[in-house]
DNA sequence: CATGTCTTTTAACCTGGGTTAATTACGCGC
DNA sequence: GCGCGTAATTAACCCAGGTTAAAAGACATG
């Protein structure tokens, strides 16, 4: 069975307001969220209140918790929506399991986890190796769609500086 | 087939010297490295010459470039021994394509790769959310073991800091 | 168009970590 | 034990970005 079926059939349509939640962090969600038309953000709180931005999610993105799905743990960041949504909701481990015994499926969540892979890495290499002007310039060059979704105050977030830091950033760059 | 019977059967051992690269960064390397014993380093060097730290790799972990094997583009970054290694080398394409056919090995590839993303979002994390003080101290508590296994220097460029900021860090953690 | 709310910019000051360079430990071979 | 190379510390100075607070835009609503 190919995956967008197997999605299509055991998968139940949600709909959302923007503002609304699918889960916080320390809930313990074990969905997997096949987005199809809107805009998300993922996130993590400090216990000191401050916001980090993990990641925007697009129409064609999936996003649930792997801690929660996979590890059984609480999910380390919440998720919500910036945008009215459509999606898919699919439990992770129907999807699990199918991909045990069909090959189809799991050859599919193979490419889908590979994917994955090669985005987390690209993330971990421009913040482990560039600095934030840096991160912000190739932001310019390889994202300029999402700046024009989510206000600058995110977008700071996201590349792990402050607003203000951001500003002055901007500045710099642009001259 | 088993994921550890494939590997014994269509992989090739290989024992290396400390010092020695598996590949370099912009290598076309299609390998994955299955590490019986020793111990790996996975850096990126900048055009500026400075090295950052990707990732230690220890007996039982698997190393390759995603970029490389899955995406045809070249290597990121280089792996080299810090140690002298015992391995098994697979072709990812011989895996790749066995995973689609034998359910038994896709649902390893799927489980390895589900480990992989669990362990990138963890790194994510740290250096998203974390100031380098936090994360020498999340790493004394969650993995003690690999301090007395490589330098201070590359502990310090595993944590996006310069050797000399490790040194003030220690000092300052310590006491 | 006045008002409140949110975003962005600017300014002043502070700090963690970078940079360079000198100094001190720590092996290790002879 | 002595010399030598590598690793780690220390010091002095610098700077990107954080913090706080105030000011300036930007919009929506009444």
């Amino acid at each position: 069975m190919k995956l967008g079926e197997f999605i299509a059939s055991h998968g139940t349509p949600l709909t959302t307001q923007a503002g609304d939640h699918l889960f916080h962090q320390g809930d313990h969600d074990q969905s997997l969220y096949v987005v199809h038309e809107g805009l998300l953000k993922a996130y993590y709180l400090s216990p000191e209140g401050k916001e980090h931005i993990k990641s925007f999610i697009l129409p064609g993105d999936s996003i649930g918790s792997l801690m929660a799905s996979y590890a059984g743990k609480a999910c380390t960041f919440s998720l919500v929506c910036l945008k009215p949504c459509r999606m898919t909701v699919v439990k992770f481990s129907d999807l699990y399991e199918a991909s045990k015994s069909d090959t189809e499926i799991s050859s599919a969540v193979v490419d889908f986890l590979l994917g994955f892979g090669m985005k987390k890495e690209n993330r971990e290499y421009e913040l482990l190796c560039l600095s934030a002007e840096e991160r912000y310039k190739r932001m310019l060059e390889t994202a300029p769609a999402i700046l024009d979704l989510v206000t600058q105050n995110e977008i700071a977030r996201y590349l792990g500086v402050t607003p203000v830091g951001l500003s002055r950033i901007k500045k710099r760059v642009t001259g």
